[in-house]
DNA sequence: AGCGGAACCTGTCGGC
DNA sequence: TGCCGACAGGTTCCGC
């Protein structure tokens, strides 16, 4: 479900409602998504913890504890957190419970269960987000830093921009999204890509971003905010999901391929 | 290094 | 209406 944007619109909405609240008790109704720790450890290294920060990190969402300690979060393709009042029956696909000391319940919902909640003194222990590579909208993630990186591989660009192990939090949609706002092909080896494209892949990036992030993300099926309501920048979308319609910039119909068993869009006529 | 395939689970949608 | 296959915003492991 969510890539980057959408992730670090949970992140403001979830750091806007939770500093300051305690943890009074966990329930867990779904051992998987806790990645083989028991529910019982897992419930105890949280509980009597208060939030101190809510934030993001690539796709992961990290929820700073006080006096110490991080769950480290991650939706996968249907995760979500809600602020729910006070209830006493897990609804459909509640996986977690967070009781807050005010009453209120955060839970995490999934219906595929493939999101993971786990606890750990620092993120940095925390597999996934060690291997990280770097924040695309930080200031360390310059045009030619990018470059230099991509003479570095022959994936091709899907398969690089993908690799959360360069860039973090890019996922399928922005992917293509952004290789046709730079007129590049998904296809090319990154190092055939020359400094000037690079420049123009780091600026696509960036706008596209950042654009996403101000309409609060992307929702084509299920993706929800933290107050249940859907992103907006679905209404922007160039060319993912929409195979068969016309390019807006030359008309020419929107492809679809299986790159690495996901699909991508692309313009035949405007990405080389 | 990098790719294809499968696995993790469940829901939805389109075609017949 | 009902069944069946394809597909879904992600990650990880395994074999070649």
């Amino acid at each position: 479900m969510p890539e980057l944007p959408e992730v670090e619109t949970i992140a403001r909405q979830l750091n806007g409602l939770l500093p300051g609240r305690t943890v009074e008790r966990v329930r867990v109704f779904r051992e998987n998504a806790l990645q083989g720790v028991p529910s019982a450890d897992f419930a105890a290294a949280v509980e009597g913890r208060s939030f101190s920060r809510v934030w993001r990190r690539g796709k992961y969402l990290l929820f700073d504890l006080a006096p110490s300690r991080q769950l480290v979060g991650h939706l996968r393709m249907t995760g979500k957190f809600v602020i729910s009042p006070r209830i006493s029956e897990p609804k459909a696909h509640h996986r977690v419970w967070f009781t807050l000391d005010n009453g209120e319940v955060l839970v995490f919902v999934d219906a595929r269960c493939f999101g993971t909640l786990s606890v750990v003194e620092h993120a940095q222990q925390h597999r996934g987000v060690a291997k990280l590579g770097v924040e695309p909208l930080s200031a360390a993630c310059t045009a030619r830093s990018m470059a230099e990186a991509l003479g570095r591989s022959r994936s091709p660009l899907k398969h690089w921009l993908m690799d959360q192990s360069r860039i973090a939090g890019l996922g399928n949609i922005y992917v293509s999204e952004l290789l046709h706002a730079a007129g590049l092909s998904p296809f090319r080896p990154a190092n055939a890509v020359s400094a000037e494209e690079a420049k123009r892949l780091h600026g696509a990036m960036r706008r596209i971003l950042r654009a996403a992030i101000a309409k609060n993300g992307t929702t084509i099926s299920d993706f929800r905010r933290v107050d249940e309501k859907s992103g907006e920048f679905q209404d922007f979308l160039r060319v993912y999901g929409k195979m068969g319609q016309p390019c807006p910039q030359c008309r020419v119909p929107i492809q679809r391929v299986r790159q690495q068993q996901r699909s991508t869009f692309y313009c035949p006529e405007c990405q080389a």
